[in-house]
RNA sequence: GGGCGAAUGGCGGAACUGGUAGACGCGUUGGACUCAAAAUCCAAUAGUAGCAAUACUGUGAGAGUUCGAUUCUCUCUUUGCCCA
């Protein structure tokens, strides 16, 4: 038996279609386009599975669509700016830009070894200059449209690390490389106005019909579009503060209204800016954390002020005003009312400062005397004690009716809330993209003018300093224009800029004056389909949708405003996880297994701790390295056995088995291959054989509607079940006039999945003409016989195999001919027969 | 606490629009080949009873709709993800 030698035709396509330029990609408006899209790597060092499973499933679409006759637009490229390089570089001693390249260039060898059909033509890498020149033109120019401001904020100050922390990189309050205890600090940062387009953005949401549903639910809950009621409360005490407006969802429950907090940076709170006490909890407040959960978990506490706020629906009453550690200045109004009875974090508060709780909505089982005691109680139901809103079914109608009251009174006004913030983009890294803005004497900000671009990085700087390094490069960092001085921005962009609109640049890629040519960008966009994880479903997805309307924003030019048509999430790749004797973790080539017990691989074979399948990470090292498996099954089986085993959306577990198992697959796949090359050389080929005919014929039908609902984990089976019957099919047939023909149609079918493979058995039988996705005859599927299924009772008794589409009459004489169901029906009277056409018949007898 | 999803043999999973549950693969068992092993090939493989034909049970649990439910409805359990 004659071994596939995977290196040799594997190296052989690559090098093929490499030199042929078969996946380069040009405007053809005589073709229908498809934009297949993966999210891009990030250079960290070397690929991992969870790439190998991402490109595999894009390029087993780009490769059928290009098939089935599209012109196929399949790029990729490279998120290259981020801290994994400032930091590898500050440790070792090296310079981001290197350090990011030659992993760029490991990289995209690998990628090419996989056999993407990608065209790499169109690479691009965000760490260049002639990527992000754009983005900085971009960026100038969302400022002209009004949508990038400045404004203070606070961050997550590393006190040690001199640094700005991301919310994930506080872990219990510390910083996640310090270990500091981070710090709330207020900061100068520039902003995108990504909440002007709430609606829109929540609108959107609707015409992305293929998107998932969980994807389109996360993001609709992280807008957060809320109906409720400004509310204008009147203050009395001893400070000129007449009025403080406060946002709430539940003015209905202002019956039960018994305090009024307001976070530390209220405008009120410059009338206490000289009392000790008060900076001393505004110290208190800033070490709980900025997450809503920190402030959800976190104990309540409050500074009470010498004001009342009156009770806008019953004047007599007032109630103290509080700051307090769980309002936050940027919802709402940075004020809430207090309703201890209907919200927990009132609750506790009340509980805390011995403030009165009063029951205003009761649940509908419970009667007129319900009180709140334990927990405040915020579901549904109707409202009590509250004078005329009394019996008003709460929320739906109580709300309503509030509000209509206040706005009569002009006391307060309906109004929309959204939780999603404006997107702060300053970043105080060094491996970023330049912000090109200039600050002048007075500190006052100005963009720099637009000839003036790119803003480059500088090089070989310091990056062992504290803090920002950007700020340290004096000669960089001050810049003189017609001799006056001004000092650069030293904050990079957030890379999450950079991958916005990186699927605009892949239209056109090597276009100098503008970040894409509109003509490109009408033929390519959108993307029809984009492939990624799940992890993205919120924050890059709602960005990239943002700033495709940034851009378009005043100059409508564009058809379309989604960026990505289609979206798919695939699931993670996960390896059991194994532990020694002391808890260290061990990495799967470190263990192996005897007598069904995983043991470690050195002398004294001690047993391992076997852990539950997780997601592959270094930390747990339960990674498997995709170049070594490549190099040892080959491409084709990789591909093969990463889509094997579970539908792409869900996760997938590595098995060193299941891998061997597809690498013996491609074997038996070439031995076969022999044997029917054989066939159709040496025999004379005179009989057409119908049954591999329809065989073909439905097998084509079967995988074209898989690839079409990314069932490609049935692919994989389909392929298998095609080597079964093939392999015993040309066992007892000779002389087949149709073997040649029908089995490259079988060979374009494996084709998306192994490339190498079928492009090597198509060529070995002298394939000369261009390969196409084959057709299918509906008619052939229609002429066939059916298994007809014949239930006694709503129970299978019997199959029977009949021609398609027979008539009940005939099948039921059929069925009484059949010694089974006589048996059945002998004795018994038939009361009514259910007759599903070319399914099944069900006799209901009064046995 | 809220939202969304999932649950099918020893394991991963399949099942068109309510119509043969368990395709395909892994594993396991038996057999062939071999001095032996590996590799390869053949066969069996949801459970129970039976030599067998076959019968009964069976898609997390319980109810409901239906001639018929893995699929639709309700309640519950477990579990995953997101938000808090």
């Amino acid at each position: 038996m004659e071994r596939y030698n995977f290196k040799e035709f594997e190296d052989k396509w690559q090098k093929i279609w490499e030199k042929n330029k078969v996946f380069q990609t040009k405007i053809d408006k005589s073709k229908e386009k498809f934009y297949c899209l993966e999210m891009f790597p990030y250079p960290s060092g070397k690929i991992h599975m969870g790439h190998v499973r991402n490109y595999t499933i894009g390029d087993v679409l780009s490769r059928y669509k290009k098939l089935k006759g599209f012109n196929v637009l399949h790029p990729m490229g490279w998120d290259a700016f981020g801290m994994p390089a400032e930091n590898a570089a500050r440790e070792n001693k090296l310079d981001p830009k290197d350090w990011t390249n030659k992993n760029i260039n490991t990289m995209k060898n690998q990628l090419k070894k996989l056999g993407l059909s990608i065209d790499w033509d169109r690479e691009i890498s965000t760490c260049n200059e002639d990527y992000y020149k754009h983005q900085q033109i971009f960026f100038l120019e969302l400022l002209e449209k009004g949508l990038v401001y400045r404004k203070e904020n606070y961050v997550n100050w590393d006190p040690v690390d001199e640094t700005v922390l991301a919310n994930e990189q506080v872990i219990d309050g510390k910083g996640w490389r310090s270990g500091a205890l981070v710090e709330r600090k207020k900061l100068s940062q520039w902003f995108f106005n990504i909440s002007k387009f709430s609606q829109d953005l929540l609108d959107g949401l609707e015409e992305l019909e293929t998107w998932p549903n969980k994807v389109k639910t996360m993001q609709k809950n992280w807008i957060g579009k809320s109906f409720g009621c400004e509310i204008n409360f009147e203050i009395e005490g001893n400070l000129p503060i007449k009025n403080i407006k406060c946002f709430t969802t539940r003015p209905d429950t202002l019956f039960g209204f018994s305090f009024l907090a307001l976070s530390v940076d209220h405008e009120v709170s410059k009338f206490y800016n000289n009392n000790e006490e008060f900076l001393k909890f505004k110290e208190e407040c800033s070490k709980t954390g900025t997450t809503e959960e920190a402030i959800a978990v976190g104990e309540k506490i409050g500074f009470k002020t010498d004001l009342f706020a009156k009770n806008p629906l019953r004047p007599e009453q007032k109630v103290p005003v509080y700051f307090a550690n769980f309002v936050l200045m940027d919802y709402g109004f940075g004020a809430v009312f207090g309703c201890p009875g209907h919200d927990q974090r009132d609750f506790d508060f009340a509980k805390k400062y011995n403030l009165e709780i009063k029951t205003v909505v009761r649940p509908h089982e419970e009667n007129e005397n319900f009180t709140v005691y334990e927990e405040a109680y915020s579901g549904p139901g109707i409202i009590i004690n509250s004078e005329f809103l009394n019996g008003f079914k709460a929320p739906d109608d109580s709300v309503i009716k509030t509000i209509n009251i206040l706005e009569k009174k002009n006391l307060g006004k309906k109004k929309i809330n959204y939780r999603l913030k404006d997107w702060g983009v300053s970043r105080q890294r060094y491996w970023g993209c330049p912000i090109p803005i200039i600050y002048d004497e007075n500190g006052d900000a100005k963009p720099l003018p637009k000839e003036m671009l790119p803003v480059k990085l500088p090089e070989n700087i310091e990056l062992s300093v504290k803090g920002n390094p950007l700020d340290n490069e004096k000669n960089w960092k001050e810049i003189t224009i017609d001799g006056k001085k001004y000092t650069r921005e030293t904050d990079t962009l957030d890379t999450f800029v950079c991958s916005s609109w990186y699927y605009l640049r892949f239209c056109s890629p090597r276009e100098k004056s503008y970040g894409f040519k509109k003509e490109e960008i009408d033929y390519w966009m959108p993307v029809d389909q984009y492939i990624g994880g799940v992890e993205h479903a919120i924050l890059h997805l709602l960005y990239s949708r943002f700033f495709m309307r940034a851009i378009n924003y005043e100059n409508k030019n564009f058809k379309i405003k989604e960026p990505f048509e289609s979206l798919f999430t695939q699931g993670m790749v996960c390896h059991e996880t194994y532990k020694d004797e002391n808890n260290n973790w061990l990495s799967p080539d470190e263990v192996e297994k005897v007598n069904n017990e995983i043991v470690l691989k050195n002398d004294n074979k001690k047993l391992v701790k076997v852990g539950p399948s997780e997601s592959m990470s270094k930390s747990k090292k339960n990674v498997v390295d995709p170049e070594y498996i490549i190099n040892n099954y080959g491409a084709d089986s990789v591909r093969l056995f990463i889509l094997s085993d579970s539908p792409p959306e869900k996760d997938v577990q590595w098995s060193e088995q299941g891998m061997v198992s597809s690498y013996k697959f491609i074997q038996k796949l070439w031995n076969m291959h022999n044997q029917i090359k054989k066939k159709i050389l040496d025999e004379e080929n005179h009989h057409l054989d119908e049954d591999l005919e329809k065989y073909t014929n439905n097998l084509i039908a079967k995988i074209t509607n898989n690839l079409e609902k990314f069932n490609y984990n049935v692919i994989v089976a389909n392929m298998y079940e095609t080597y079964n019957y093939l392999i015993n099919f040309i066992k007892d047939k000779q002389d087949l006039k149709n073997l040649e023909e029908n089995y490259k149609k079988i060979l374009v079918c494996f084709l998306p999945v192994i490339p190498h493979f079928s492009n090597e058995c198509l060529s070995d039988l002298n394939t000369n003409e261009e390969i196409k996705w084959p057709d299918y005859d509906k008619s052939i599927l229609d002429n066939e016989e059916v298994k007809f299924v014949i239930q006694i009772n709503g129970r299978k008794r019997a199959i029977l195999n009949v021609k398609k589409d027979i008539s009940e009459n005939e099948l039921l004489k059929l069925a009484k001919d059949n010694n089974i169901i006589d048996k059945y029906l002998s004795n018994a009277k038939i009361n009514k027969v259910i007759f599903v056409q070319n399914r099944l018949i069900n006799i209901l007898t009064n046995e």
